[in-house]
DNA sequence: ACTGGCTCCTGAGGGC
DNA sequence: TGCCCTCAGGAGCCAG
């Protein structure tokens, strides 16, 4: 499931074949992801790439008509630069024929993911224009990550994951960067003192840059966009651990669920907060 | 303003 | 072997 590492790592391995590339045709074989491809895609025809970005989990591809391809993977999907004539694989959902003799090709088996073309500035689209900052830039800092939680008493791991305090902090980095903070995922936002959230901003920034620098983790869906997998599965700490011991403590990993998503964490080095009961299990 | 719950979808994996 | 059931999860949306 595409984190921040694998976006960034798929827009790292697709840019140099898509950037300025023409395209020659959009293919639009499964229109219903989480919203329908917009008909208006076509219009990109014989117009080109030229740059390629990221705003959170948001892949934003600059067309030479003003206009800005964005793709979303959602959960389970992936991109992938192939010829025009390779086979078509189950899920292979959308792709662009580029000039160059190449196509990339969006595979979504849960169609959980997003094509759209904006025409006015990206960062002015509904989906962008509330997030919160990059985890990797100067702006998520530990005052600001400070202001943030003051007023909330939410779970600190919602919050986190909460895409306007900070973008690209899934549930698989989540849990991994509070046990390298030692934090209990549910400790309310706003009992975290400063040395806490000093140590949490720091952790997110370390284990982002990590996973980018391990080239993204590989769980089910996920391919690097050469075809190659990831490998940062094997230096999850917590994450899909349950009931095996803390690689720091030794003592067994606790699963619970917590709104609505798996959370893994060590119950001696993230001590739970008071006045609260959890319903862990020991997972499997 | 917050908070938590629901929803989309398919494949993997467990149980029998 | 094969069927059925449950679960996983990003993030927008909605109700309380």
């Amino acid at each position: 499931m595409p984190e921040l590492p694998e976006v960034e790592t798929t827009l790292r391995g697709v840019a140099p074949f898509v950037c300025h590339a023409a395209v020659r045709e959009v293919i639009i074989r499964q229109a219903r992801l989480r919203r329908e491809i917009p008909d208006s895609l076509a219009e990109i025809e014989g117009r080109r790439i030229i740059g390629a970005g990221r705003r959170a989990k948001y892949l934003l591809f600059q067309v030479s008509d003003g206009s800005t391809l964005l793709i979303h993977l959602g959960m389970s999907g992936s991109l992938r630069v192939t010829r025009p004539d390779d086979e078509w694989r189950k899920h292979d959902h959308f792709a662009l024929s580029l000039d160059n003799g190449r196509q990339l090709r969006l595979h979504d088996p849960r169609r959980f993911g997003l094509v759209l073309r904006l025409t006015g500035p990206p960062e002015n689209h509904p989906l962008l224009c509330d997030l919160g900052p990059e985890p990797l830039e100067d702006a998520f800092h530990p005052e600001f990550l400070r202001a943030k939680c003051a007023r909330r008493a939410a779970a600190i791991k919602t919050v986190i994951m909460d895409a306007k305090t900070v973008v690209g902090v899934g549930n698989i980095y989540a849990s991994e960067s509070l046990f390298a903070a030692r934090i209990h995922p549910l400790t309310p936002a706003n009992r975290l003192g400063p040395a806490k959230l000093r140590a949490l901003t720091e952790a997110i920034r370390d284990v982002l840059t990590r996973a980018i620098g391990q080239g993204g983790t590989t769980l089910r869906d996920f391919v690097q966009s050469d075809g190659t997998p990831g490998y940062f599965a094997i230096s999850l700490a917590v994450y899909g651990r349950g009931g095996e011991p803390c690689p720091r403590c030794g003592a067994r990993i606790r699963q619970s669920v917590i709104a609505q998503r798996s959370s893994y964490w060590c119950p001696k080095c993230q001590r739970p907060p008071a006045n609260r009961t959890t319903t862990e299990k020991t997972g499997r």
